[in-house]
DNA sequence: AGATATTTGCTAATAATTCTCAATTATCAG
DNA sequence: CTGATAATTGAGAATTATTAGCAAATATCT
């Protein structure tokens, strides 16, 4: 699958009776630009756009990326913050899955390739059709760990690890 | 790992410097007597306590589904429905993983337990320690699709398909 | 059996997300 | 190109799941 342009945007908005808008075309310009290992909650974006004076309304923010998700655009995560994120939905060969430290929070994006073909056939085998597929990974880190984790470990503590901005080696499989 | 008693529970809340409470004593039952297959929230777990006449309040409840998860006893699930749902976690050989239609929302449960193995491996290259590990397969059902999915179908549109109680057969693998 | 820190159960508070509806605008037909 | 129409936006109110605060109750450890 190529990335989408406004134009592959717009064709496929409208062969489901949906329109193309600026703020969706701005939207995903916003994803298509973003470093990979980042993801955007509602908020986020909200405010990314409003510091480069593109304000979209918080409504039209939520309403879009759940649309966009919908249609496989984007991906919707659900890590441990308590709020979703989004990013871009890039099948093979740029599939990635996410390690999250239950304790501190933080993510670390890994390649694997094999789990989407795994989803595949499991979704294939019985005539669905694939939307997307994500493995979480719930992990105590090991900085936790050294410190004694869970018991000498106030709830709020959180690691010194830094979010990995590239994603880690590809498994072999 | 076999099965939490309360025994077990007792030992491994002492370790921590946490206490056994009939409440938690109740909750796991609740769950290690559930069907497979099935998933509760926080208000099903209350409402099902409370018609047996053993009332927890629903603060408690929160509080301990949360802490049980962290110990690795539950999983906590985010599929489609807008609220977290938790099973016993149980891994191999009955570690399973999760189909949903994001369209009626319905889940169909399969076992694979290569995904397991894969990310057992991903989380001991670099020293943490898992948890649980989820793979969440977004899809749309085959009745969403015969019927038009998505242009041709209002949004609460539901289809008539059952949740699987029983898991589906194993992947090979 | 008593001391103490943990846990419970209220209720109030929070925070993410959805809803409502009038005003705007993309699309399509002519 | 122009007007008709249905989809979309924006602003704020409303909803809903979940957490916080605190006094009373209770596991656990001497």
């Amino acid at each position: 699958m190529l990335p989408y342009t406004a134009n592959t945007l717009k064709a496929e908005l409208n062969s489901r009776g949906w329109r193309l808008t600026p703020q969706r075309e701005k939207i995903l310009h916003v994803f298509q630009n973003l470093p990979r290992g980042n993801h955007l909650s509602a908020e986020e974006l909200y405010s990314l756009l409003d510091q480069r004076g593109e304000t979209i309304s918080l409504s039209t923010i939520y309403r879009s990326v759940k649309l966009m998700a919908r249609m496989g655009i984007l991906r919707e995560l659900e890590l441990a913050e308590g709020h979703k994120h989004y990013e871009l939905n890039q099948p093979y060969p740029h599939h990635h899955h996410h390690m999250v430290c239950i304790q501190c929070n933080k993510t670390t994006e890994f390649n694997n390739d094999s789990i989407l073909k795994h989803s595949l056939k499991q979704v294939e085998k019985f005539g669905f059709q694939l939307i997307d597929c994500q493995l979480t990974v719930m992990t105590i880190c090991p900085e936790a760990l050294r410190l004694g984790w869970p018991s000498a470990l106030p709830s709020n503590w959180s690691c010194s690890r830094v979010i990995s901005e590239t994603p880690l080696e590809d498994e072999e499989n």
